[in-house]
DNA sequence: CCCGTCAAGTTCCATTTGGAACCAATCGGG
DNA sequence: CCCGATTGGTTCCAAATGGAACTTGACGGG
Protein backbone atom coordinates (compact mmCIF):
# COMPACT_ATOMS: atom_id res chain seq x y z
CA UNK A 1 0.00 0.00 0.00
CA UNK A 2 2.49 2.20 0.79
CA UNK A 3 4.32 1.14 -2.10
CA UNK A 4 1.35 2.17 -3.89
CA UNK A 5 1.11 5.47 -3.32
CA UNK A 6 4.99 5.75 -3.27
CA UNK A 7 4.66 5.14 -6.86
CA UNK A 8 1.68 6.63 -7.96
CA UNK A 9 2.54 9.47 -10.55
CA UNK A 10 1.94 12.96 -9.58
CA UNK A 11 1.38 15.72 -12.26
CA UNK A 12 2.38 18.53 -10.30
CA UNK A 13 6.04 17.14 -10.00
CA UNK A 14 8.97 17.06 -12.62
CA UNK A 15 9.27 13.98 -14.69
CA UNK A 16 11.10 11.93 -11.79
CA UNK A 17 12.78 8.40 -13.11
CA UNK A 18 13.27 8.42 -16.58
CA UNK A 19 11.35 5.75 -17.44
CA UNK A 20 14.00 3.40 -19.09
CA UNK A 21 16.03 2.68 -15.71
CA UNK A 22 15.37 0.68 -13.35
CA UNK A 23 16.08 0.02 -9.25
CA UNK A 24 17.79 -3.16 -8.49
CA UNK A 25 14.87 -6.15 -7.46
CA UNK A 26 15.99 -5.96 -3.92
CA UNK A 27 15.94 -2.22 -3.60
CA UNK A 28 12.30 -2.44 -5.13
CA UNK A 29 11.27 -5.14 -2.34
CA UNK A 30 12.84 -2.53 0.29
CA UNK A 31 11.03 0.45 -1.08
CA UNK A 32 7.96 -1.75 -1.35
CA UNK A 33 7.71 -3.78 1.75
CA UNK A 34 10.27 -3.16 4.07
CA UNK A 35 8.48 -2.76 7.92
CA UNK A 36 10.89 -0.41 8.81
CA UNK A 37 10.99 2.17 5.53
CA UNK A 38 12.46 4.96 7.72
CA UNK A 39 15.80 3.10 7.73
CA UNK A 40 16.02 1.80 4.36
CA UNK A 41 14.98 5.30 2.80
CA UNK A 42 17.00 7.60 4.82
CA UNK A 43 20.37 5.49 4.58
CA UNK A 44 19.58 5.04 0.82
CA UNK A 45 19.34 8.44 0.08
CA UNK A 46 22.21 9.76 2.47
CA UNK A 47 24.69 7.21 1.57
CA UNK A 48 23.75 8.42 -2.18
CA UNK A 49 24.63 12.29 -1.28
CA UNK A 50 27.77 11.29 0.88
CA UNK A 51 29.56 8.87 -1.25
CA UNK A 52 29.57 10.79 -4.56
CA UNK A 53 30.28 14.13 -2.30
CA UNK A 54 33.32 13.02 0.21
CA UNK A 55 35.17 11.12 -2.78
CA UNK A 56 35.48 14.26 -4.91
CA UNK A 57 36.60 15.66 -1.11
CA UNK A 58 38.83 13.53 -0.79
CA UNK A 59 39.73 13.24 -4.03
CA UNK A 60 40.32 16.97 -4.47
CA UNK A 61 41.66 18.43 -1.06
CA UNK A 62 42.42 15.30 0.39
CA UNK A 63 40.62 15.70 2.93
CA UNK A 64 38.53 12.37 4.85
CA UNK A 65 34.94 13.08 6.33
CA UNK A 66 35.45 14.27 9.64
CA UNK A 67 37.89 16.53 8.41
CA UNK A 68 35.75 18.31 6.16
CA UNK A 69 32.95 18.12 8.72
CA UNK A 70 34.54 20.15 10.87
CA UNK A 71 36.01 22.88 8.17
CA UNK A 72 32.10 22.72 6.87
CA UNK A 73 30.99 23.71 10.69
CA UNK A 74 33.70 26.56 10.76
CA UNK A 75 32.61 28.24 7.83
CA UNK A 76 28.80 28.35 9.76
CA UNK A 77 30.02 29.54 12.77
CA UNK A 78 33.08 30.53 14.24
CA UNK A 79 34.79 30.22 17.10
CA UNK A 80 32.57 27.04 18.08
CA UNK A 81 34.22 23.82 20.51
CA UNK A 82 34.78 20.61 19.28
CA UNK A 83 32.19 19.68 21.48
CA UNK A 84 29.80 21.19 19.50
CA UNK A 85 30.73 20.04 15.97
CA UNK A 86 30.90 16.68 17.71
CA UNK A 87 27.10 16.80 18.79
CA UNK A 88 25.97 18.43 15.52
CA UNK A 89 27.62 15.64 13.48
CA UNK A 90 27.68 12.63 15.59
CA UNK A 91 30.93 11.83 15.10
CA UNK A 92 32.66 10.23 18.27
CA UNK A 93 34.72 12.94 20.09
CA UNK A 94 37.94 11.34 18.84
CA UNK A 95 37.77 11.21 15.45
CA UNK A 96 36.73 14.82 15.65
CA UNK A 97 39.62 15.79 17.69
CA UNK A 98 42.21 13.95 15.31
CA UNK A 99 40.43 15.65 12.89
CA UNK A 100 41.17 18.57 13.89
CA UNK A 101 44.49 17.95 15.07
CA UNK A 102 45.39 17.03 11.27
CA UNK A 103 43.80 20.71 10.20
CA UNK A 104 45.65 22.71 12.58
CA UNK A 105 48.90 20.69 11.38
CA UNK A 106 48.11 21.61 7.95
CA UNK A 107 46.63 25.30 8.22
CA UNK A 108 42.90 25.22 7.42
CA UNK A 109 42.09 25.88 11.00
CA UNK A 110 43.78 28.07 13.72
CA UNK A 111 42.68 27.53 17.62
CA UNK A 112 42.59 29.99 20.75
CA UNK A 113 41.89 28.77 24.02
CA UNK A 114 38.75 29.71 24.72
CA UNK A 115 38.38 32.34 27.63
CA UNK A 116 36.44 31.32 30.21
CA UNK A 117 37.07 27.82 30.22
CA UNK A 118 40.56 26.76 29.25
CA UNK A 119 39.87 22.86 28.44
CA UNK A 120 38.38 24.25 24.99
CA UNK A 121 39.24 26.35 22.76
CA UNK A 122 37.40 28.33 20.02
CA UNK A 123 38.11 26.98 16.52
CA UNK A 124 38.23 29.27 13.25
CA UNK A 125 39.07 28.71 9.75
CA UNK A 126 42.42 29.91 8.01
CA UNK A 127 41.65 31.59 4.31
CA UNK A 128 42.80 28.46 3.42
CA UNK A 129 40.83 26.54 4.91
CA UNK A 130 37.68 28.80 3.93
CA UNK A 131 38.66 28.85 0.12
CA UNK A 132 38.34 24.96 0.56
CA UNK A 133 34.87 25.22 1.75
CA UNK A 134 34.07 28.05 -0.51
CA UNK A 135 35.38 25.63 -3.53
CA UNK A 136 33.27 22.85 -2.22
CA UNK A 137 29.61 23.87 -1.47
CA UNK A 138 28.81 24.55 -4.67
CA UNK A 139 29.42 20.86 -5.80
CA UNK A 140 27.59 19.75 -2.73
CA UNK A 141 24.49 21.85 -3.68
CA UNK A 142 24.43 21.20 -6.95
CA UNK A 143 24.34 17.17 -5.92
CA UNK A 144 21.39 18.14 -3.73
CA UNK A 145 19.79 19.61 -6.53
CA UNK A 146 20.27 16.64 -8.92
CA UNK A 147 19.06 14.51 -6.43
CA UNK A 148 16.13 16.81 -5.34
CA UNK A 149 15.28 17.23 -9.19
CA UNK A 150 12.45 14.38 -9.26
CA UNK A 151 10.33 16.56 -6.55
CA UNK A 152 8.45 19.65 -7.28
CA UNK A 153 9.55 22.68 -5.01
CA UNK A 154 6.70 22.61 -2.62
CA UNK A 155 7.60 19.01 -2.16
CA UNK A 156 11.06 20.28 -1.59
CA UNK A 157 10.23 22.66 0.72
CA UNK A 158 7.92 19.92 2.50
CA UNK A 159 10.61 17.63 2.89
CA UNK A 160 13.23 19.94 4.46
CA UNK A 161 10.75 21.31 7.11
CA UNK A 162 9.94 17.31 7.88
CA UNK A 163 13.32 16.76 8.75
CA UNK A 164 13.91 20.09 10.19
CA UNK A 165 10.68 18.97 12.82
CA UNK A 166 12.92 15.62 13.64
CA UNK A 167 15.94 17.42 13.87
CA UNK A 168 14.56 19.85 16.25
CA UNK A 169 12.76 16.78 18.09
CA UNK A 170 15.77 14.64 18.56
CA UNK A 171 17.29 16.38 22.30
CA UNK A 172 13.77 14.29 23.43
CA UNK A 173 14.75 10.81 22.09
CA UNK A 174 16.64 8.46 24.20
CA UNK A 175 20.36 8.43 23.77
CA UNK A 176 20.77 12.12 23.31
CA UNK A 177 23.44 13.48 24.87
CA UNK A 178 24.48 10.57 27.13
CA UNK A 179 21.48 9.73 29.41
CA UNK A 180 20.46 6.09 30.52
CA UNK A 181 22.41 4.37 27.25
CA UNK A 182 19.77 1.25 27.53
CA UNK A 183 17.17 3.04 25.58
CA UNK A 184 15.85 0.04 24.40
CA UNK A 185 12.91 0.18 26.78
CA UNK A 186 10.68 -1.15 23.61
CA UNK A 187 7.58 -0.27 23.44
CA UNK A 188 6.41 -3.08 21.15
CA UNK A 189 3.18 -0.37 19.88
CA UNK A 190 5.30 -0.13 16.64
CA UNK A 191 3.23 1.32 14.15
CA UNK A 192 3.34 -0.77 10.71
CA UNK A 193 5.09 -0.69 7.53
CA UNK A 194 2.89 2.14 6.68
CA UNK A 195 3.05 5.36 8.90
CA UNK B 1 13.20 31.83 6.52
CA UNK B 2 13.29 27.97 6.22
CA UNK B 3 14.28 28.30 9.69
CA UNK B 4 11.13 30.16 10.58
CA UNK B 5 8.64 27.47 8.39
CA UNK B 6 10.15 24.70 10.26
CA UNK B 7 10.13 26.48 13.48
CA UNK B 8 6.59 27.38 13.26
CA UNK B 9 4.40 25.71 15.70
CA UNK B 10 1.88 23.27 13.98
CA UNK B 11 -1.45 22.47 15.60
CA UNK B 12 -2.26 18.92 13.93
CA UNK B 13 1.06 17.86 15.25
CA UNK B 14 2.28 15.96 18.73
CA UNK B 15 3.88 17.96 21.19
CA UNK B 16 7.46 18.12 18.85
CA UNK B 17 10.47 18.86 21.26
CA UNK B 18 9.98 19.09 24.97
CA UNK B 19 10.19 22.49 25.59
CA UNK B 20 12.96 22.13 28.34
CA UNK B 21 15.62 20.37 26.00
CA UNK B 22 17.31 22.44 23.70
CA UNK B 23 19.41 22.04 20.75
CA UNK B 24 23.39 22.35 20.66
CA UNK B 25 24.04 25.96 18.80
CA UNK B 26 25.37 24.89 16.25
CA UNK B 27 23.34 22.24 15.72
CA UNK B 28 20.61 25.26 15.33
CA UNK B 29 23.05 26.97 13.16
CA UNK B 30 23.40 24.09 10.49
CA UNK B 31 19.39 24.07 10.65
CA UNK B 32 18.42 27.68 10.34
CA UNK B 33 21.62 28.83 8.11
CA UNK B 34 22.86 25.62 6.64
CA UNK B 35 23.52 26.21 2.69
CA UNK B 36 22.95 22.73 2.46
CA UNK B 37 20.35 21.67 4.20
CA UNK B 38 19.46 18.60 2.65
CA UNK B 39 23.02 17.59 3.83
CA UNK B 40 22.99 17.97 7.79
CA UNK B 41 19.39 17.21 7.86
CA UNK B 42 19.60 13.76 6.60
CA UNK B 43 22.56 12.79 7.72
CA UNK B 44 21.78 13.90 11.51
CA UNK B 45 18.64 12.13 11.40
CA UNK B 46 20.29 9.32 9.76
CA UNK B 47 23.22 9.07 12.51
CA UNK B 48 20.35 9.24 14.73
CA UNK B 49 18.94 6.41 13.74
CA UNK B 50 21.86 4.35 12.70
CA UNK B 51 23.87 4.85 15.60
CA UNK B 52 21.92 3.41 18.99
CA UNK B 53 20.43 0.89 16.85
CA UNK B 54 23.44 -0.68 15.61
CA UNK B 55 25.20 -0.48 19.10
CA UNK B 56 22.86 -2.65 20.12
CA UNK B 57 22.67 -5.26 17.58
CA UNK B 58 26.48 -5.52 18.37
CA UNK B 59 26.06 -5.31 21.64
CA UNK B 60 23.09 -8.46 21.67
CA UNK B 61 24.64 -10.09 18.53
CA UNK B 62 28.14 -9.30 17.76
CA UNK B 63 27.62 -8.50 14.42
CA UNK B 64 28.73 -5.13 12.77
CA UNK B 65 26.55 -3.00 10.39
CA UNK B 66 27.21 -4.49 7.04
CA UNK B 67 27.00 -8.62 8.52
CA UNK B 68 23.04 -7.03 9.49
CA UNK B 69 22.66 -5.45 6.81
CA UNK B 70 22.83 -8.78 4.82
CA UNK B 71 20.61 -10.68 7.55
CA UNK B 72 18.17 -8.07 6.78
CA UNK B 73 18.19 -7.94 2.63
CA UNK B 74 17.77 -11.68 3.50
CA UNK B 75 14.78 -11.52 5.36
CA UNK B 76 13.10 -9.38 3.06
CA UNK B 77 14.09 -11.34 0.11
CA UNK B 78 15.42 -14.84 -0.25
CA UNK B 79 17.42 -16.16 -3.06
CA UNK B 80 18.90 -12.63 -4.01
CA UNK B 81 22.98 -12.36 -4.83
CA UNK B 82 24.95 -10.43 -3.20
CA UNK B 83 25.20 -8.42 -6.03
CA UNK B 84 22.10 -6.93 -4.91
CA UNK B 85 22.83 -6.41 -1.79
CA UNK B 86 25.40 -4.08 -2.43
CA UNK B 87 23.95 -1.83 -4.49
CA UNK B 88 20.67 -1.70 -2.37
CA UNK B 89 22.72 -0.93 0.81
CA UNK B 90 25.70 1.25 -1.00
CA UNK B 91 28.21 -0.69 0.98
CA UNK B 92 31.27 -1.26 -1.04
CA UNK B 93 31.18 -5.19 -2.49
CA UNK B 94 34.35 -6.12 -0.59
CA UNK B 95 32.56 -5.50 2.49
CA UNK B 96 29.46 -7.16 2.05
CA UNK B 97 31.68 -10.59 0.53
CA UNK B 98 33.37 -9.95 3.80
CA UNK B 99 29.74 -9.67 6.01
CA UNK B 100 29.06 -12.85 3.65
CA UNK B 101 31.90 -14.64 4.56
CA UNK B 102 31.52 -14.65 8.07
CA UNK B 103 27.88 -15.19 8.01
CA UNK B 104 28.67 -18.30 6.32
CA UNK B 105 31.24 -19.68 8.91
CA UNK B 106 28.71 -18.24 11.82
CA UNK B 107 25.82 -20.67 10.21
CA UNK B 108 23.44 -17.56 10.24
CA UNK B 109 22.99 -17.77 6.17
CA UNK B 110 23.50 -20.23 3.73
CA UNK B 111 24.36 -20.52 -0.39
CA UNK B 112 23.87 -22.12 -3.04
CA UNK B 113 25.24 -21.76 -6.54
CA UNK B 114 22.58 -19.83 -8.37
CA UNK B 115 21.59 -21.96 -11.41
CA UNK B 116 22.10 -20.37 -14.73
CA UNK B 117 25.08 -18.30 -13.53
CA UNK B 118 27.77 -20.14 -11.50
CA UNK B 119 29.66 -16.83 -10.77
CA UNK B 120 26.67 -15.82 -8.35
CA UNK B 121 24.93 -17.66 -5.37
CA UNK B 122 21.47 -17.30 -4.30
CA UNK B 123 21.63 -16.37 -0.39
CA UNK B 124 19.23 -17.68 2.10
CA UNK B 125 18.58 -16.95 6.51
CA UNK B 126 19.08 -20.02 8.29
CA UNK B 127 16.64 -20.31 11.33
CA UNK B 128 18.90 -19.16 13.35
CA UNK B 129 19.43 -15.74 11.10
CA UNK B 130 15.53 -15.32 10.68
CA UNK B 131 15.65 -15.49 14.54
CA UNK B 132 18.47 -12.84 15.14
CA UNK B 133 16.50 -10.57 12.14
CA UNK B 134 12.90 -11.33 14.06
CA UNK B 135 14.08 -9.91 17.37
CA UNK B 136 15.93 -7.35 16.09
CA UNK B 137 13.33 -5.75 13.92
CA UNK B 138 10.92 -4.87 16.86
CA UNK B 139 14.03 -2.74 18.32
CA UNK B 140 14.12 -0.72 15.51
CA UNK B 141 10.71 0.22 14.44
CA UNK B 142 10.48 1.15 17.84
CA UNK B 143 13.25 3.78 17.48
CA UNK B 144 11.97 4.75 14.14
CA UNK B 145 8.63 5.39 16.50
CA UNK B 146 10.27 7.47 18.49
CA UNK B 147 12.00 9.25 15.97
CA UNK B 148 8.74 10.15 13.74
CA UNK B 149 6.68 10.79 17.37
CA UNK B 150 7.54 14.62 16.10
CA UNK B 151 5.50 14.45 13.15
CA UNK B 152 1.98 13.34 12.67
CA UNK B 153 0.52 10.33 10.88
CA UNK B 154 -0.31 12.39 7.88
CA UNK B 155 2.97 14.06 8.16
CA UNK B 156 5.46 10.61 8.50
CA UNK B 157 3.44 9.52 5.40
CA UNK B 158 4.54 12.39 3.38
CA UNK B 159 7.70 12.19 4.59
CA UNK B 160 7.72 8.13 3.91
CA UNK B 161 6.12 9.27 0.22
CA UNK B 162 9.09 11.72 -0.85
CA UNK B 163 11.74 9.60 0.37
CA UNK B 164 10.55 6.64 -1.74
CA UNK B 165 10.15 9.34 -4.50
CA UNK B 166 13.70 10.04 -4.40
CA UNK B 167 14.63 6.45 -4.19
CA UNK B 168 12.66 5.78 -7.54
CA UNK B 169 14.41 8.69 -9.07
CA UNK B 170 18.03 7.24 -7.98
CA UNK B 171 19.25 5.19 -10.92
CA UNK B 172 18.86 8.90 -12.70
CA UNK B 173 21.75 10.13 -10.29
CA UNK B 174 24.85 10.37 -11.68
CA UNK B 175 27.09 7.63 -10.29
CA UNK B 176 24.82 5.20 -10.33
CA UNK B 177 26.13 1.79 -10.85
CA UNK B 178 28.84 3.00 -12.88
CA UNK B 179 28.80 5.40 -15.74
CA UNK B 180 31.62 8.01 -15.85
CA UNK B 181 32.50 8.56 -12.30
CA UNK B 182 33.77 12.78 -12.70
CA UNK B 183 29.98 13.32 -12.33
CA UNK B 184 31.07 17.06 -11.23
CA UNK B 185 29.75 18.90 -14.64
CA UNK B 186 29.01 20.74 -11.84
CA UNK B 187 25.42 23.61 -13.26
CA UNK B 188 26.02 26.19 -10.90
CA UNK B 189 22.51 26.80 -11.10
CA UNK B 190 22.27 25.65 -7.37
CA UNK B 191 19.32 26.62 -5.26
CA UNK B 192 19.41 28.79 -2.15
CA UNK B 193 19.22 27.56 1.07
CA UNK B 194 15.43 27.01 0.97
CA UNK B 195 14.07 25.09 -1.05
C1' DC C 1 39.51 25.41 51.03
C1' DC C 2 39.68 20.73 49.74
C1' DC C 3 37.94 16.60 47.56
C1' DG C 4 34.90 13.85 44.71
C1' DT C 5 32.54 14.26 40.39
C1' DC C 6 32.14 15.70 35.91
C1' DA C 7 33.26 17.68 31.30
C1' DA C 8 36.62 18.87 27.18
C1' DG C 9 40.08 16.94 24.57
C1' DT C 10 43.73 13.63 23.67
C1' DT C 11 46.10 9.18 23.21
C1' DC C 12 46.31 4.17 22.54
C1' DC C 13 45.25 0.26 20.22
C1' DA C 14 42.44 -3.34 18.24
C1' DT C 15 39.07 -3.58 14.74
C1' DT C 16 36.72 -2.23 10.65
C1' DT C 17 36.83 -0.34 6.35
C1' DG C 18 37.28 0.19 1.41
C1' DG C 19 40.40 0.96 -2.90
C1' DA C 20 42.89 -1.78 -6.06
C1' DA C 21 44.35 -5.81 -7.90
C1' DC C 22 42.77 -10.26 -8.68
C1' DC C 23 40.22 -14.84 -10.27
C1' DA C 24 36.70 -17.04 -12.69
C1' DA C 25 32.65 -17.26 -15.40
C1' DT C 26 29.71 -14.93 -18.96
C1' DC C 27 28.78 -12.34 -22.86
C1' DG C 28 29.28 -10.49 -27.58
C1' DG C 29 31.09 -10.08 -31.77
C1' DG C 30 33.87 -11.53 -35.78
C1' DC D 1 33.90 -21.17 -31.81
C1' DC D 2 37.40 -18.39 -30.02
C1' DC D 3 39.06 -13.86 -27.83
C1' DG D 4 38.58 -9.34 -25.64
C1' DA D 5 35.64 -6.99 -22.54
C1' DT D 6 32.58 -7.27 -18.55
C1' DT D 7 30.70 -8.82 -14.34
C1' DG D 8 30.17 -11.37 -9.73
C1' DG D 9 32.97 -12.22 -5.94
C1' DT D 10 37.32 -12.54 -3.29
C1' DT D 11 41.88 -11.20 -1.40
C1' DC D 12 45.38 -7.93 0.14
C1' DC D 13 46.84 -4.20 2.60
C1' DA D 14 47.16 0.47 4.08
C1' DA D 15 44.23 3.70 6.21
C1' DA D 16 40.37 5.24 8.93
C1' DT D 17 37.62 4.39 12.76
C1' DG D 18 35.87 4.36 17.50
C1' DG D 19 35.83 2.34 22.39
C1' DA D 20 38.25 2.89 26.57
C1' DA D 21 41.42 4.84 29.38
C1' DC D 22 43.69 9.08 30.45
C1' DT D 23 44.87 14.21 31.41
C1' DT D 24 43.67 18.53 32.75
C1' DG D 25 40.56 21.95 34.12
C1' DA D 26 35.88 23.24 36.14
C1' DC D 27 32.30 22.77 39.53
C1' DG D 28 29.91 22.05 43.92
C1' DG D 29 29.10 20.81 48.24
C1' DG D 30 30.80 20.13 53.07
Amino acid sequence: MLAKSASQTRDDAPPAAPAGMALDPLTSVKLAEDPCWFSFRINYVANHFNVPVYDWIAARFGLVRPEFVVLYSLALREGVAAKNIVLSSGFPKNTISRAIQKLLRTRLIRRATDSGDRRSYALRLTPQGRSIVDEAMPMMTARQHTMLAALSPAERRTLSDLLARLVQASPAWPGHAGENPDFVQIDFTAEGPTP
